[in-house]
DNA sequence: AATTAAACCTTGCATAACAAGTTAAATTGT
DNA sequence: ACAATTTAACTTGTTATGCAAGGTTTAATT
């Protein structure tokens, strides 16, 4: 296993966290939140993993994505939005992640 | 999905990270191990997991079992001992945890 | 002798990340 | 007008880990 192959594994659960932190503050298409998320190297989402975990959020109730026009005309976006259960899973994993990093960096002892 | 199936996803990758990080202290035996790490609430290395882990990192070069007879008698135990390689991958290992570690505070907003 | 406990290990399953594809609609170039 | 490209959304197949639920071996205990 190369260090790629285990940033991979570190990552898992992280996008699904990550995107219903970005939908609280606001609805968003897709498209949106990887440029969103461009910045942040370390998480590293691509659409590839981006689409497939929106299905599941949607199918799970957590969000609801629905079609819209632009005003600028062209093509339609789905724009998806935080429902009232994906704020409550949000809580919960924010709760589990603020306890985990703690954990693992006190295992870690990075400074 | 619920919490606790999510958690298992969070806590990918985890587990490697903490078992190099305590081995780096000290050689240890697995269940030495998994009596350290227990405190760690949100880790929650189990020996199906931590068994497994330790061969495929021994298979890798990255730790070193032995057999060793404890002086105060009772069963052999196995120590692991990290190898140089495992130190290499840990220094980079460390440095992901940090920036994904910001990263996903960022984004999340945890205070 | 039989049972329990300790330490180690194995098997099978579920799941997410990722690379590499695909589709459909809009825009651009000639 | 037509072809080529771009944009936004989505799909498929592979891979690796965590985990539950088992199993094995050795030593200590009853």
């Amino acid at each position: 296993m190369d260090i790629e192959s285990w940033k991979s594994q570190l990552r898992k659960g992280a996008a699904e966290l990550a995107v219903l932190s970005i939908l609280k503050g606001r609805p968003m298409s897709g498209i949106a939140l990887l440029d969103h998320v461009k910045a942040y190297s370390e998480i590293g989402l691509s659409d590839g993993t981006l689409y497939p975990l929106l299905k599941r959020l949607d199918r799970d109730g957590r969000v609801t994505g629905n079609w819209q026009l632009p005003d600028a005309g062209g093509r339609p976006t789905k724009t998806y939005t935080i429902t009232k259960d994906g704020e409550d899973a949000l809580r919960a994993m924010r709760a589990t992640w603020v306890g985990f990093r703690k954990d693992l960096s006190d295992i870690v002892g990075d400074e």
